[in-house]
RNA sequence: GGUGUCAUAGCUCAGUUGGUAGAGCAAAGGACUGAAAAUCCUUGUGUCCCUGGUUCGAUUCCCGGUGACACCA
């Protein structure tokens, strides 16, 4: 029996609910999200979450299925989905429907992420604690004594990374780098990716429009109300930190919704750049 | 109609005592192993409004034109 994953991947706004839920309709079988933000159930309107009676059409997974409150991660992802996928075939299906725009989950979910150990939250704090207070280069130093290797190989301006490794150094008292050795894991079904396109000047006046569609459902009031959760990693999400700017009184509200308009082209760029030399993906336009 | 000011990157502007130009924003390209809608790196794209003059050389100085703005009629 031939079991396969189909995913539906491609730029924000470009139109992978529609697609993935005629998809899924096809072959019987739910749509399995793979969204790092949809996936809480405090944002709704800033993540684009499919509708009521998209969600009524078709069952779909990991959509508001966690708390903001609660950390969630690429790793965290390939162990609840490989468990779910495995679940529902078992149950029967054959092909089965994946949906979203987290590369780096995908890519976690197909390939696998090797045995690092996950964050620790606490030691993560002090690290990030240091970065804003010492600067990168003071834990790039320490990086460099403790794992010379990673400190050549990681982008060593990226703070973020530099704390991650080092963290993983300072936990498991082995270097970051000597973690990085797992061929990717085979999984037992066959993965399909289809990456969907627009031409640019399509897809960024899909966002334009989506961002001010965001404001008339009420975003600004959603921010509001998920106020004590702004420094959660959850909510460094586009839309939601700009209208936070707003809530401050540091911008004005037209200049939040530009800032939101133009930040979600940036990031449908990166999102383009992330699956560019990706070769198993077969792109398909959509109308 | 007259006088004056201005005209340089997609936008706002700086600058060149004459040797074909650079900032901010916007934009483009890229990286990515448990924060990934995050984080980080790279890149200046130009008939310097147009015609003519002076000059070895004009985006720069001069004449004229066009356009915008201001003031005076």
């Amino acid at each position: 029996m031939d079991r396969r994953l189909i995913i539906i991947l491609g730029p924000t706004a470009v139109g992978k609910t529609d697609y993935s839920i005629r998809e899924a309709l096809k072959y019987g079988s739910p749509v399995i999200s793979c969204d790092s933000r949809q996936i809480y159930r405090e944002m709704s309107v800033g993540t684009a979450v499919p509708s009521a009676e998209q969600l009524a059409l078709v069952r779909h997974y990991f959509i508001h299925s966690r708390s903001v409150t609660e950390p969630y991660s690429a790793g965290r992802y390939e162990i609840d989905a490989l468990a779910l996928i495995e679940r529902l075939f078992s149950q029967g299906h054959e092909t089965l429907v994946m949906a979203g725009g987290s590369g780096f989950y995908i890519d976690a979910l197909c390939n696998g992420l090797d045995d690092f150990p996950p964050a620790d939250e606490e030691l993560r704090a002090v690290l990030s604690a240091r970065l804003r207070e010492e600067g990168v280069e003071s834990l790039r130093l320490e990086l460099k004594r403790l794992d010379p290797e990673s400190y050549a190989s990681i982008d060593i301006a990226n703070g973020q990374r530099v704390v991650r490794a080092l963290e993983v150094c300072l936990m498991t008292g082995r270097p970051f780098s000597s973690f990085k050795t797992s061929p990717s894991r085979k999984r037992d079904f066959s993965i399909e990716k289809i990456g969907l396109f627009r031409p640019r000047e399509e897809l960024y006046g899909r966002i334009n429009a989506r961002v001010l569609s965001m404001m008339d459902a009420g975003l600004v009031d959603e921010v509001r109300g998920l106020s004590r959760y702004r420094d959660l990693p959850a909510l460094q999400t586009v839309g939601y930190r700009e209208i936070f700017r707003y809530l401050d009184g540091e911008i004005p509200l037209e200049r939040a919704v530009e800032l939101i308009q133009r930040n979600t082209r940036h990031y449908a760029k990166r999102q383009m750049s992330y699956w560019g030399r990706d070769r198993e993906i077969r792109w398909v336009e959509t109308k």
